[in-house]
DNA sequence: AATTATTTGTGCGTATGTATC
DNA sequence: AGATACATACGCACAAATAAT
């Protein structure tokens, strides 16, 4: 006769276990007293005692004194929780992203925890520390300066290898494999730029944030588009800058040098592009007339700008909700791996003109 | 001689915490072998393995067939999670209020767990239940269809009553005694007409959202305010109001009506004034000549639309620091009850003109 | 109000199995 | 292979809480 190995207690327990789950045992009544559940499994009351010391501590069963042990209510088991790390959450674009996620996640019974790095890598790695602390059950990352190593790699490769779905969002960490949902920046800087190209323009400027992929990627379309058309790049038309989105950092003596040399400028993001036309518009020259703008993302500063921006959309809500939902088969285990990259189409509207039609 | 009524087994594991505490035993070293234990404590082998099976459970040790007993590495304490549940949140002034909460909660190491019942009662609920289940350590949330009775109530008594500290934001749960912050809305209301009255205007009319608190308040203000200087309210110069916070539900018979019988009008927000604005402008009358407008919550959109809104400032993220911040007391038990009301300032813009200058 | 039966809680002794070094 | 550690298992005794008599 072979051994069994499965030890007494165990046998107890999933007896039990299976008489709550099949409802025969119901939430707080009492369950059959530990000598009589010695006698029937034919085994010592300290055995006994053991089975159902462990499934008080799992949650199954309570004990009251001079009472007899009880059945525990099960709680509805817990809706799953997905932390979200941005690098904003209530400005410019990233309330629509937040929303996608929200809409999808809402949806099907997940929950949001939401953290905002402000673009500082400590903060990120707070906001990280805390959500594994919190045992999330995935984690949706839009890095912090994306463009820069980012010291949070090891943390991040932690959490992946104790079996937490991570998703990258607009940018990836170098040197580590994992999924991620971005957008296809070049492609976008192609885009924009062969639209001025287009257009007849062939001095065109460009306006790029230096520390994030983003504008590293976007910049990178901007230079692809013209060399294939065998325009080279030269220094004077291009502006870098680094931290604050808006370009803050930007001199006047830069802006001007920018404009005396081109028809047409590439902004980084319709907040960069806002603040050249207020610049253009101090100097008195005119928008499309004297110098075409197209910019990136899309966002409302488009629309409710004097003139409006021709820019290359950015999916915002659809980037949450793609997201979301890639997360979502990540958790169901439908997908192992995910590497999306977004196409984005330009919108054309009044700030951009073709270059033969110049007053 | 006294009797000791504390068991042996506890005496134990208070040993064994004090040891781990004091950092005598560090995390991952070896513990005394359960024998040597018994002997040390005068104590049986089984009374050891009862003690260190229960710290066990309780995480403070892991065994190791074979091998022995570990002292298992200490988590940080968890940071607090702060729930919070607004109607929108990516909206309007809904991103900036929830900026000012995770601002505050950020700076004093909580974190932020976001839900959105989208003016539903029922996916209010739904957040509700999740939330509780994740055994968050603090709720604020925003009552969904303040205006009306909420369904809600008997979950959110349930949690005040397990101690869990609740705040409400902008609005109060009817028949329920609780903390929160609130803007003074028939102040507003009061601020903004009285402003039209100063501005020598005597018919005046308001468009108002009934299934909010906050639209009623405001009306109550708009009322209180003629009734002071002896105007009656005259039924063609209101118009209420639900649903959709644009107020799509307005018939354009309405408007018209409105229109022929006011010389300004006192808007629920700023989406309403701004769909009345292009109302006013499609009939060929001019703002603020013709019609003055005031509306509420001085939102981005006050400042972009054509004509610049005279508009009684919502705090937005100051209201959502002010919250997270009372909350905060809350936890640390510096404070037992919260009854804010913020007061809200008139910002005089383009929208408003005196009534004896008009064309 | 006191007694009694039942039930869980604490505690000891012993034996054997099994993993680790 | 043997020593040591934890794991499983049985048996017994008494304490303390509860509920019914």
């Amino acid at each position: 006769m072979q051994k069994n190995n499965t030890p007494k207690y165990q046998v107890l327990k999933a007896f039990i276990i299976e008489a709550i789950q099949s409802k025969q045992w119901l939430p707080h009544e009492v369950i059959t007293s530990e000598n009589v559940l010695a006698e029937q499994f034919t085994m010592s009351r300290h055995t006994v005692r053991q089975a159902i010391g462990q499934l008080t501590n799992e949650g199954w069963l309570y004990r009251v004194h001079g009472k007899g042990t009880f059945v525990q209510e099960q709680l509805p088991p817990a809706r799953k929780t997905i932390g979200v790390i941005t690098t904003y959450i209530s400005d410019y674009i990233f309330p629509a992203i937040i929303r996608g996620i929200e809409n999808v996640l809402s949806q099907n019974d997940c929950q949001l925890m939401l953290g905002c790095s402000n673009q500082q890598v400590d903060k990120e790695r707070q906001c990280l520390e805390s959500m594994r602390n919190q045992q999330v059950d995935g984690l949706i990352i839009e890095p912090a300066k994306s463009g820069m190593p980012n010291p949070n790699v090891d943390l991040i490769q932690k959490m992946i290898a104790d079996g937490l779905p991570v998703l990258t969002l607009q940018a990836c960490f170098d040197g580590l494999e994992h999924n991620y949902v971005i957008l296809d920046d070049v492609q976008a800087g192609v885009t924009a730029t062969k639209h001025l190209l287009d257009l007849g323009h062939r001095r065109i400027g460009g306006i790029f944030k230096a520390d994030l992929a983003q504008g590293q990627l976007r910049y990178k379309g901007f230079m692809d588009a013209q060399t294939k058309v065998g325009i080279s790049l030269a220094e004077e038309r291009v502006v870098l800058f680094v931290g604050d989105e808006t370009g803050k950092s930007i001199q006047t003596t830069q802006y001007e040098t920018l404009l005396q040399n081109v028809t047409a400028v590439v902004c980084y993001n319709d907040l960069v592009a806002v603040k050249l036309m207020d610049i253009i518009k101090e100097k008195g020259l005119k928008i499309p007339e004297d110098i075409s703008i197209v910019s990136f993302d899309d966002s409302q500063l488009a629309t409710f700008s004097e003139v409006k921006l021709t820019s290359v959309a950015h999916p915002m809500e659809a980037l949450g909700e793609k997201v979301a939902s890639e997360m979502l088969s990540l958790l169901a285990g439908t997908k192992d791996v995910v590497h999306e990259k977004m196409l984005l189409k330009l919108i054309k509207r009044q700030s951009s003109k073709a270059i033969d039609e110049r007053v």
